[in-house]
DNA sequence: TCTGGGGTCCTAGGACCC
DNA sequence: TCTGGGGTCCTAGGACCC
C-alpha cells in the first residue's frame, strides 16, 4: 500500500530567452546593453538585419546609429545590463534610444528561438512526458507521475530537468513545483534566473498572500486597477474578503475565479495537446493610411495579408469557416468585423472576398495605423503530405 | 515617450429554432 | 394567437497572455 500521490506541477520558464539565445550567437555581447526589438516593416527588417550583420566586424556598434531607422518597432526583451537603465519589453524602441543610446539593438530571430524553443521541449520530453506549451519560451509539466517526481517535493526533477535543458542547448531555466498550475506560475519568478522554487500547499498563506495580486495569472491591468480601488492590494488582502462581495464587485464567474485564485485553488489539468481556434496576420503601417487617400497601398496590403493567412492555413492544414478583419486608427481604438460563410475555406481569393465585405461595414472615416485579417472556427483538413504531427511541432 | 504580432477566453445582445 | 423558456449560432468588443 502506497500514500496517492501529491499533485506536483512545475512552470518552466526559460530566462531572458531571446536574449540568452542572442549571446550564445555573439558571446562577445556578454555583460553588454542588448535589446532585441521588432521591426515592423519590411524594410526595417531588412535594414536591421544588415545591421546585425555588422556584428561580425563590428563587434559593439551603437544603438543611436540604428534609432533614426527603427520607426515603430517595440523591444522584445531586453539583457539585465540593458534593464538597468529602465528599458524594458514593449517599449517604444525611440525611448529605448533615448534611455540607453550605447544599447545595442538586435533584430528578432523568431525562426531561431523556435528551434531553440523545440530542442528544449523535446528534452522535457524525454524525461517528463506531460507538458503543455505555453508558448515559445514557457511550459507546464506534471510531476506527479514522473519517476522521482515527488522527491523534495519535486525539486530533484527539477534539477534533472534544468541541467539537461543546459547540456543540450547551453540555456538556463527558472522552475516552481506546486499543488496546481496557479501557483507554479507564481514560484517560477521566485529565484530567478536560474532558479528553482517549491511550494507545497502549506505554504500558501505564507509565500502566495504577500504578492501583489498582479502576480496573478489572469489578473492584468484593468482588474488590478479595480481591485486597487477597492482598497486590494495584495493576495492576502483579496484571499480576506469574501465571496459574495468580490462577486457583487466583479460578477459571477470572475468574481468567484479571484477568490479562488486567492486562496491558491486551481484545478486545471496539464493539457498535453491543443487545437487551434484561429489564425491571424496583421501589420502596422509605417504612416497611418486613409482609406480613400491611400486606396491603392492599402488594398496591396489587404490582399497580401490575405494571402498569408490562407498559405498560413494551407501549410497547418487548417479550413476556417469564419473570416474577420481588425482595424487599429490613429488614435489606437480597435473596431473588428467578421462574417461566416458556409463551408470551411483556406483559399486566399475567397477570404480576400468576405474580408472585403467585412472592410464595407467598418467605419472608414479615421486614419488607419493597422490592419488585419483572422480566420476563425477552424476545421482540420485532412494532414498534408509531410506535414508535422507531433504535439510540439504541430504548435509551432 | 506614443504603444508589435499572434493568440485564448469571456460577455452580451439578437436571430432563430424547438 | 399569445406567452414563456431553453439552446445554439452569429457578431462585436474587451481583458489578458506570451
Amino acid at each position: 500500500m502506497s500514500l496517492p500521490s501529491l499533485r506536483r506541477i512545475a512552470h518552466l520558464d526559460m530566462d531572458a530567452f531571446f536574449a540568452s539565445v542572442e549571446l550564445l550567437r555573439y558571446p562577445q555581447l556578454k555583460g553588454l546593453p542588448v535589446v532585441i526589438g521588432g521591426a515592423p516593416t519590411q524594410e526595417e527588417v531588412a535594414r536591421s538585419q544588415a545591421f546585425a550583420g555588422c556584428l561580425h566586424e563590428i563587434p559593439v556598434a551603437s544603438f543611436a546609429r540604428l534609432a533614426s531607422y527603427v520607426g515603430r518597432g517595440v523591444i522584445t526583451t531586453a539583457t539585465y545590463p540593458a534593464r538597468a537603465f529602465g528599458v524594458g519589453s514593449a517599449m517604444g524602441l525611440m525611448k529605448a534610444a533615448r534611455l540607453c543610446p550605447q544599447a545595442i539593438l538586435l533584430p528578432v530571430d523568431f525562426a531561431e528561438y523556435r528551434r531553440y524553443s523545440r530542442r528544449f521541449k523535446q528534452v522535457i520530453l524525454g524525461i517528463a512526458p506531460v507538458m503543455e506549451d505555453r508558448g515559445v519560451d514557457e511550459v507546464y509539466i506534471d510531476f506527479t507521475e514522473v519517476p522521482g517526481g515527488q522527491r523534495e517535493g519535486g525539486r530533484v526533477l527539477a534539477r534533472l530537468i534544468q541541467k539537461s535543458i543546459f547540456d543540450a542547448t547551453g540555456l538556463t531555466c527558472s522552475v516552481g513545483v506546486a499543488p496546481n498550475k496557479l501557483i507554479a506560475k507564481m514560484a517560477s519568478e521566485f529565484n530567478k534566473p536560474n532558479g528553482i522554487a517549491v511550494v507545497m500547499p502549506e505554504d500558501v498563506q505564507a509565500r502566495i498572500w504577500p504578492l501583489a495580486c498582479r502576480k496573478i495569472n489572469g489578473v492584468g491591468p484593468k482588474t488590478d486597477a479595480r481591485l486597487q480601488a477597492l482598497g486590494i492590494h495584495t493576495i492576502g488582502e483579496l484571499a480576506a474578503r469574501s465571496r459574495e462581495s468580490l462577486v457583487q464587485a466583479f460578477g459571477k464567474s470572475h468574481g468567484a475565479w479571484l477568490r479562488d485564485a486567492a486562496w491558491g485553488r486551481d484545478e486545471r489539468a496539464v493539457e498535453t495537446r491543443s487545437e487551434p481556434v484561429s489564425l491571424s496576420r496583421e501589420t502596422t503601417f509605417e504612416r497611418d493610411l486613409h482609406a480613400v487617400h491611400d486606396r491603392q497601398l492599402l488594398g496591396q496590403i489587404f490582399t497580401e495579408l490575405c494571402q498569408q493567412v490562407a498559405q498560413d492555413l494551407q501549410r497547418k492544414g487548417y479550413a476556417g469557416r469564419t473570416i474577420g478583419i481588425k482595424l487599429r486608427y490613429d488614435d489606437f481604438r480597435i473596431a473588428t468585423r467578421d462574417q461566416s460563410i458556409a463551408q470551411p475555406t483556406q483559399d486566399a481569393l475567397l477570404i480576400r472576398r468576405v474580408a472585403g465585405l467585412c472592410l464595407k461595414r467598418a467605419p472608414l472615416q479615421q486614419r488607419l495605423r493597422l490592419l488585419g485579417v483572422r480566420v476563425t472556427g477552424l476545421e482540420r483538413l485532412a494532414a498534408a503530405p509531410g506535414a508535422p504531427s507531433a504535439p510540439v511541432d504541430a504548435l509551432f
